[in-house]
RNA sequence: GGCGCGGUAGCCAAGUGGUAAGGCCGGAGUCUGCAAAACUCCUAUACGCCGGUUCGAUUCCGGCCCGCGCCUCCA
């Protein structure tokens, strides 16, 4: 069995597989935590958490780190705004984010180092490279990587002329941006940021004085620090490419010497809403809290994520998720029909997804067979469903539907989709709702339907739907 | 300008050198106080344009049109 996926730095679909044969050791960039994480974000991390996955399945053994970037310019800047300690803006953010992923059912990463947890592993890797002599300290204290001392820098974009642009850029309005960041080179990018009047008291000590590390740095200190000096795979949202990334391999191969940092990097392109970029400005960066707002689930979100491959744009639109939660709905009571089928409940499910490894896919083989290739989930739901029609129309016995509803459990575990969401209260249900529905429920129990009709329609009105079932009922977004 | 991506039915989205998965929507039926949900069935002569290669291209090559991303700190 082959895991293939297609990395960056080749631009070729490649078999990945653990250098050390122990495990798979694979990094990927995290979030700044001065917000609230926003679905595209969500969408890079699902996509990695469906990676994961499949390893697991498929034997390999995951070691997973993601990062928590909390100190930069932007939590610095909230921290000092608020008036309140970097560490409890931070913390906020992040509990918050910790939260959104278990909603969104995502694997916590084995480790999740924090930035400002590591500030003595970067102020070595800034000596090792000072020594080097591939950084040099500005006038107002910085420290400044020299890309010209890497000659493959720009190899993971092919930006083959970044050095020949800074260099011809000197001479027109750039060298004005070098001159104010005291930089040698435009390209040139900082490792320490000397302390600064408005960085209030956040500040490290370090040899070169006060001030906090760069960026790109803290990437390749904590990578080091728990994959080792070069591991299997670094992963993140296609715009780290250039220049998060070439500057995590430029300073990483020129501190260690080794090559290369990371054997395969995997990028995930954007999630854009309504066919723009997301960006504050047009108030288009949903969070899962306001999609839950409108009433989907955190489920018809992951499956929405999912349902583009990871190497297209996936536009969010409120007609896709309205798309999503039907299939992600039709998916979950095919699942509760087939275990009731066969007299089987919810824990056997769970505990057939917990058991990773199988060489029976049933009728989802071309599923499974899809998830390996490329990662392509959305091929992948296709023959999930395509699977589904087989199931329903065959005349199965009930060994062979056993071994499709376990089949069912391992791709489901592998996409991360938990059949049984409708169960948990991922959607909120405003009380004036509830109440009414409540209100309607007793009308209609003692046969009032004209009453209850009228409940119905208030309800309706608030732009909800009630299903009523035998002994109960549902709220359902309309 | 440099690097890169895409244009498949009403919407979304796979895929293949030999006439194209799947989901959503739509329609009909079953069920039910009525609805909805669920289930069953049905439905679409969809591959941007123009050339080329080929017995045959949506799939390969070239050109064009349109849309999009990155190009200094944004997943």
């Amino acid at each position: 069995m082959e895991i293939k996926l297609y990395d960056t730095m080749t631009r070729k679909v490649k078999r990945i597989a653990p250098t050390d044969e122990k495990r798979f050791r694979f990094y990927c960039c995290g979030l700044t935590v001065y917000g609230p994480a926003h679905i595209g974000n969500f969408r890079t991390f699902t996509l990695q958490d469906v990676l994961r996955r499949i390893l697991k399945i498929s034997g390999l053994n995951p070691y997973h780190i993601r990062n928590i970037t909390d100190v930069d310019d932007k939590t610095i800047r909230q921290s000092e705004s608020k008036g309140k300690s970097l560490k409890k803006i931070t913390e906020k953010w992040t509990d918050i984010f910790h939260a959104d992923c278990q909603e969104l059912n995502m694997l916590p990463p084995h480790k999740e180092p924090k930035a400002s947890e590591h500030i003595p592993q970067q102020i070595k890797l800034i000596s090792t490279l000072l020594n080097k002599g591939c950084a040099y300290q500005a006038k107002d204290g910085s420290i400044y990587f020299k890309i010209s001392t890497f000659p493959d820098y720009g190899k993971l974009t092919q930006l083959d002329r970044v050095e020949l642009k800074t260099q011809t850029d000197a001479n027109d309005n750039h060298q004005n941006l070098a001159d104010e960041y005291e930089k040698e080179t435009v390209a040139d990018f900082s490792l320490w940021k000397a302390r600064k009047a408005n960085d209030g008291n956040n500040y490290w000590v370090s040899p070169w004085g006060e001030g906090r590390p760069g960026w790109h740095l803290e990437c390749s200190a904590m990578s080091m620090e728990y994959l080792g000096e070069s591991f299997d795979l670094h992963g993140g949202g296609i715009d780290l490419c250039f220049p998060h990334h070439e500057n995590e391999i430029a300073q990483s191969e020129m501190a260690t010497g080794i090559k290369p940092f990371s054997k395969h990097w995997f990028h995930s392109a954007h999630l854009i809403v309504d066919g723009k970029k997301m960006s504050k400005s047009l108030g288009n960066m949903y969070t899962l809290e306001e999609i839950k707002l409108k009433g989907y689930t955190a489920m018809a979100l992951r499956y929405l994520l999912i349902s583009g491959h990871y190497r297209q744009p996936l536009n969010f639109t409120f007609n896709g998720i309205d798309a999503a939660q039907s299939a992600i709905n039709k998916l979950e009571t095919f699942i509760y029909e087939m275990l009731s089928n066969i007299k089987m409940i919810k824990e056997d499910f769970i505990s057939l997804q917990l058991e990773t490894s199988t060489d029976d896919w049933g009728y989802l083989d071309k599923a499974w067979e899809a998830l390996i290739n490329d990662l392509n989930t959305p091929a992948c739901l296709g023959n999930i469903f395509s699977a589904l029609n087989k199931i329903s129309s065959a005349n199965l016995t009930t060994n062979e539907i056993t071994s499709n509803l376990k089949a069912l459990a391992h791709i489901t575990y592998a996409l991360g989709l938990d059949p049984f969401s409708k169960e948990q209260k991922t959607v909120l249900v405003p009380n004036e709702i509830r109440k009414l529905a409540e209100e309607r429920w007793l009308a209609k129990n003692s046969k009032d339907f004209i009453k209850a009709d009228k409940f119905r329609d208030e309800i309706q009105a608030e732009g909800w739907q009630v299903h009523d079932g035998k002994d109960t009922y549902k709220l359902v977004p309309l």
